[in-house]
RNA sequence: GGGUCUGUAGCUUAGUCGGCAUAGCGGCGGACUCUUAAUCCGCAGGUCAAGGGUUCAAAUCCCUUCAGGCCCGCCA
């Protein structure tokens, strides 16, 4: 979300360098520049650099991170989407001119094109000898402090740019959440599913539980309101004859946000006609199992120092079942009053209206329907993890 | 919504049983031609979140407000 009283604070002393340059007809944000190279691809075709200069020269460009100045030599850390290499600067080689502009005008944070020949320093870092820079755009913020970095938590979720130029983990979460929807759709249309977009704007909000955004539409005099979920449009379609139907679908729920709630949301539903929750069931094993394999080419993955299989047949039980095996109760042996007070002794708030909500399960489960992750995840709540282990949930 | 903790220089922070506002990074000036958070010397930089109160004296104690983190509840 974009604070709208969020205020960017240019920095004084990088302003007043680009008017400088401005006025020296320098300029700063240039349209354009011939690289040849990406970073990894130097790092990779170098990789057996020695001490001695490449002959075949590199052109690349990119953020400076760091600049180590030592007098008349400098080297400076440079790094584009792909990687960081190491500049190494000398006044001898650019010329006394061009030397004292790099140290008067040229910061951290700022983007520039270099060419030169790539060695491998005395500690072994392989190294861009450069023999030319040209200013690629002039930055008017300071980047986060060098040594800590950026750790605050509300900055990194508001100023997600910032979080995204100096850790590295958030930015290979974001590659990974890229992948993760183009792997969906790859997956669900090899399948024979079409993917809709259904209304965001809808005049009766539908499909959970949830406070709405609302809106209003002038010309049609009409109150609007942004989806909670997408669920009745995609069941009329299935109405319609389409029987393989799914959208990645952005859903807008007005209430609390924390680190695992956002007032906007993606959730991927999926309808089939013809089958029932056990055809689902196995289908949402094989897709995740699926998306998990492709991406980390492995199916045990290490989440909040926890590790996680997915290797299928993944267990499958009800939520009684659950709720009996993790919290050692047998709802069908206790009164809904007998419940309450099970659930207040583990020090969880429960009322009736609570366990008449999550323990429908008692006719679910009678029904044999599908264990629904989130009433699995509530009954489990609100009568507590006598083992005091909700992690193991995840591997539920 | 309940509980709890936090807010000090651009950033990261020390100081929190009241007594001159700390340091590192960054910035500016200077030295330094193989460094890795380079190093060394110097300088500038503060409405201690905001407002009120107690006191000779408040960053520090009290009250109110604002912003945020974490835990619980709820939703995905």
């Amino acid at each position: 979300m974009t604070d709208p009283e969020e205020k960017i604070a240019f920095d004084q002393t990088r302003l007043d360098k680009v008017r400088a340059l401005h006025e020296q007809g320098v300029n700063v944000y240039p349209h354009e520049f011939d690289r040849r190279d990406t970073v990894q691809e130097i790092k990779t075709r170098f990789a057996g650099a020695t001490h001695e200069k490449s002959t075949e020269s590199v052109v690349t460009a990119g953020r400076l991170y760091i600049i180590r100045n030592h007098g008349k030599t400098l080297f400076a850390d440079l790094g584009d989407e792909s990687a960081k290499i190491q500049l190494y600067i000398r006044k001898n080689d650019i010329g006394e001119e061009k030397f004292n502009f790099f140290n008067q005008y040229i910061e951290r944070g700022d983007f520039i094109g270099v060419s030169g020949h790539v060695f491998r320093t005395k500690l072994g870092e392989i190294t861009i000898w450069v023999d030319s820079i040209t200013l690629l755009c002039k930055a008017v913020c300071p980047l986060p402090e060098k040594f800590h970095g950026l750790k605050d938590i509300e900055k990194r979720y508001r100023q997600r740019y910032l979080d995204l130029i100096v850790n590295d983990e958030s930015r290979q979460t974001f590659r990974v959440r890229s992948k993760v929807l183009a792997l969906i759709r790859r997956y669900l249309d090899e399948r024979g599913f079409l993917e809709f977009e259904t209304p965001i704007l809808q005049p009766v909000y539908g499909g959970a539980n949830a406070r709405p955004f609302t809106s209003y539409h002038n010309f049609l005099d009409q109150k609007l309101f942004l989806r909670i979920a997408p669920e009745l449009y995609l069941k009329r379609l299935v109405v319609g004859g389409f029987e393989k139907v799914f959208e990645v679908a952005r859903n807008f729920r007005n209430e609390d946000i924390d680190t695992n709630h956002n007032p906007e949301f993606s959730m991927v539903e999926i309808y089939w006609a013809y089958h029932d929750f056990e055809d689902m069931m196995a289908l949402t094993e094989n897709f995740i199992t699926s998306l998990v394999w492709e991406i980390l080419g492995s199916l045990d993955i290490m989440f909040a120092g926890t590790k996680i299989s997915f290797v299928a047949p993944w267990k499958k039980f009800s939520m009684a079942d659950a709720v009996k095996e993790y919290a050692g109760i047998d709802i069908f042996a206790h009164s809904v009053e007998d419940l309450c007070r099970l659930a207040q002794q583990c020090g969880r708030q429960a009322g009736p209206a609570h366990v008449h909500l999550r323990f429908s399960g008692r006719e679910l489960t009678a029904r044999k329907e599908a264990p629904h992750k989130g009433g699995l995840c509530r009954a489990l709540r609100t009568l507590h993890l006598r083992h005091g282990d909700r992690k193991r949930l995840l591997r539920a």
